[in-house]
DNA sequence: TATGAATGAGCCTTCATTCAT
DNA sequence: TATGAATGAAGGCTCATTCAT
C-alpha cells in the first residue's frame, strides 16, 4: 500500500513535469503499441499510426527518427505493459501460492487477454527471430524477467515453508512459460480456448501439488 | 524395406509423368517455402522468389494467379513437410512408446530443426491470426492432425497394454504440443536450446511414467 | 440475281479451297472483330482473343505477326461488314428513293444495331485519330466509299427522273453522314434513341422532299 | 465590361486564396486534361502525367486517390472548358441570332479547335460507352447542358421576335448537335475540314432562314 | 513543434511477344 | 500448325522519409 501510493505520486509528478514534446511522444507510443502488436512490425504502416493518433506524418518524425525507433518504443511499451500487469496481478496477493497462481491465471485468461493483439513476446519474438535482433533481445529480456519472477516467488515460498523444498523452480518456470505460450498460440490459431483452460488447470494443479 | 523401394519407384514414375509446368510449379513451391517460413508471408516479396528460383517475374505468374496463391501453396508445402517428416520419424519404430518419443524428439530436436525458418505452425499461425483466415485454417488443421496422431498412438498403446489405461491422451496431446511450441519459441528467441531440452525431458519422462 | 448467285458460288469455292490455316485465320478475325469494336484496339488484350477463340497464345502468333496485324484485320472485317450489310440492305430495293432510305434506315436503326459495339467508323476513327494512321486511313476509305454510294444512288435517281435535278448529292452525303454518326453518338452516350429517331425522320423527309 | 473586370478580380482573389495543395492539384489537372483528351483515358499512363507535370509518381498520388479520380477530374476539366468557352463565345453577342451562330461557329471552327485532342464529348463518350458509366454520365450531362443552351437561345429569340414562332428548337438542337459532332469526326478522320465547313454553312443557313 | 507536400524505391500485376517442343 | 512456358518492360499503387513553411 505504501508502495502503491508512492508510485502514483511519482507518476503524477512525472506527468506534470513532462514537456509537451514528451507528452506527445508518449501519446504516440500508447496509440501505436496495440497496432504493432496486432498487425506486426513490418505490416504496420506509418499511415496506420497517423490515423490512430490523428497526427501529421511530419509530426511523427519530429518525435521518432524513423519507423524503427517508433517500433522499438512500441515493442518496449507492450512488453513493459505486460510485465507491469503481471506484477499488478501478483502484487495484490500475499502468499507465494496465491501470487504464483495469480501470475499464470492472469497470463492465460482467455476472457481477459492481457493485451490487445495477443502476447507480445510471441508476436514480436516470432516476427523478429530471423530478421530483427534488437527486438529479439527485448523479448528475450522480458522472458528472462518473467521467468525470474516465477523463480523468485517459488524460492521465497520454499523459504517460508509454503512450497516443498525439492520443487525445482527453474524447471517449473520453463515448463509453465512454454505451456502458457503454446496455449496462447493454440487459442489464437484454433479460435477456441478449451486447450488453454486445460493448460491452466495443469499449472494450477502442479502449484497445488507442490504446496504443503 | 520392401516399402522403401516401392515408394522410390512410385516417386520416379510420378516425376517422369509430371509435365514441365507441374515440375516448374513444384520447383517454385520448394524454393519459396523456406523463404515464406523465414521472412513471413507479408514480408516475402515476389522478387525474393524470383531470385531464389532464377525465374522471371512473368514466369511466376504463369504458374500462380497471384502472390496469395503462391503463399498458400508454400504454406501447405511447409505444413505438409512437417507432418510427413514426423510421420517418417514415427514410422521407423514399432512400439507405441518408441513412436511417441520419436515424434516429440523429432519436433524438438534443436540440433536438427525440422524446417528452415522454424516451426511453420508457430510462424504462419501467429502472422495470420488477425489477418489471414485461409492460412489460419491450414495451421489449425495441421495442429489437429498432429494432436490426433498423438492421441491415436496413445490409445493404441493403451489397447496393447503398453501404456496405463488411465492415461488421458487428450490432455497429454494438448500439454505436449503446447510445451513443444512454447519451447521452440524460447529457443528461437533466446538463441539457446537448454530450455527446449528441459521440455523434451519432461515429455519423455511422462511417456516413461505412463508406460508399464 | 445473276450477280447474287455468282457471289455465293465464288464464296463456296473459296471456302472449300481454304486451307486449314486460312480457315483458322478467318475464324480468329471473326471472333475478335466484335471485341475490338467494343473495347477498342488499345484496351483489347491478346488474352481476350485467346478466350474468345479458345486458341492458344502461340497459335494466334502463327497467323498474325503481332497484335497490330490482328487489329488491322479486325478493323477491316468490321468496316467491310458494315459496308456489306448496307449494300445488302440497299440491294433488295429497286428504286433510288427506296435504296437511299434503306441505307440510312439500316445505319440508324436503334433496335437493330449494324454491329456489336457500335459504329466502327466512329469507334476506330476516334480512337485512332491522334495515334494510329493506318487505322485512320481504313476508316477514311470506308467513309469515302459510303458517301460515294450515296452520291451514286442520288445521281442515278436524278438521271432516271426520280430525284430533282438540283439536289446537291455531295452536300446531302455529308449532311446525312454527319447526322447519322452524331445521332449514333447521342444514342450511345445518353442510352436513349429518341434523338436518333428524330434524325432519321429529318433524313427521310429530305429524301422525300427531293423526290418528284 | 464591368462583368469582365469583376471576373478577373474574383479569379485573382481565388488564386491567392488557393493553398499550395489546391494549386498543385489544379496544375496537375490542367496539364493532364489535354493528354487524356488526346490519348484516351485507358491509354494515358500515370507516367505520361509525371512527364507532363514534372512531378514524381508519389506526388500525383498525394493529390488524387488513383488514376480513376485523376481521369474524372481531367474529364470534368475538359468538358467544363468546352462549355465555358462556348459560353464566352456566346456571351460577347447580344442578339439571339448572333449568339446561336457564335455557338456553332465556335464549336466547328476547324482552324481554331476548341480543345487540344478534339471534342471531349466525342472522345470520352465513345471510349466510355461500353466500359465507364461515370464518365458516360458526365458526357451526357454536358450534352444536355449544351442542347438546352441552344433551346434557351432559340426560345428567347422567338419571344423577342427574332426567330419564327414555328421553329422547333428541340429538333434544331438535336440536328445541329449531331451535325457538328459528325462533322468533327469527319474532320479528324479525313484530316480535311471541307465537310465541316459545309455543315457549318447548313447550320448557319437554317438559322438565317428561321430569322425574320 | 507541427504540418503536409514532395519524393522515389519498391511492390504486385499485366501483357505482348518469343521459342522449344 | 499448334502449344504453352518463359520473358521483361511497363502499369498502377504504397510507403518510409525529407523538408520548406
Amino acid at each position: 500500500m505504501e508502495n502503491d501510493r508512492k508510485v502514483i505520486y511519482i507518476c503524477c509528478v512525472i506527468a506534470s513535469t513532462m514537456t509537451k514534446a514528451e507528452k506527445t511522444k508518449q501519446f504516440i507510443i500508447e496509440k501505436s503499441a496495440p497496432i504493432f502488436n496486432t498487425k506486426g512490425i513490418e505490416a504496420t504502416a506509418m499511415s496506420d499510426i497517423m490515423e490512430a493518433t490523428n497526427l501529421s506524418k511530419g509530426s511523427l518524425y519530429v518525435h521518432f527518427a524513423d519507423k524503427e525507433a517508433l517500433s522499438h518504443a512500441a515493442v518496449d511499451y507492450n512488453l513493459n505493459s505486460l510485465v507491469n500487469k503481471v506484477a499488478a496481478a501478483v502484487g495484490i496477493h500475499n502468499t507465494a501460492k496465491e501470487k504464483l497462481k495469480a501470475a499464470y491465471n492472469f497470463l492465460s485468461d482467455p476472457r481477459n487477454p492481457p493485451l490487445p493483439g495477443g502476447c507480445p513476446m510471441l508476436n514480436f519474438g516470432l516476427e523478429a527471430d530471423d530478421t530483427n535482433p534488437p527486438v529479439l533481445k527485448k523479448v528475450a529480456n522480458t522472458i528472462k524477467k518473467l521467468q525470474q519472477n516465477t523463480i523468485a516467488i517459488i524460492e521465497k515460498g520454499k523459504a517460508t515453508g509454503e512450497f516443498k523444498k525439492d520443487w525445482d523452480a527453474g524447471i517449473f518456470a520453463t515448463k509453465a512459460f512454454a505451456l502458457v505460450e503454446g496455449g496462447i498460440m493454440l487459442t489464437r490459431v484454433t479460435g477456441k480456448s478449451d486447450q488453454l483452460k486445460t493448460i491452466l488447470t495443469i499449472i494450477n494443479d502442479e502449484i497445488e501439488a507442490m504446496s504443503r
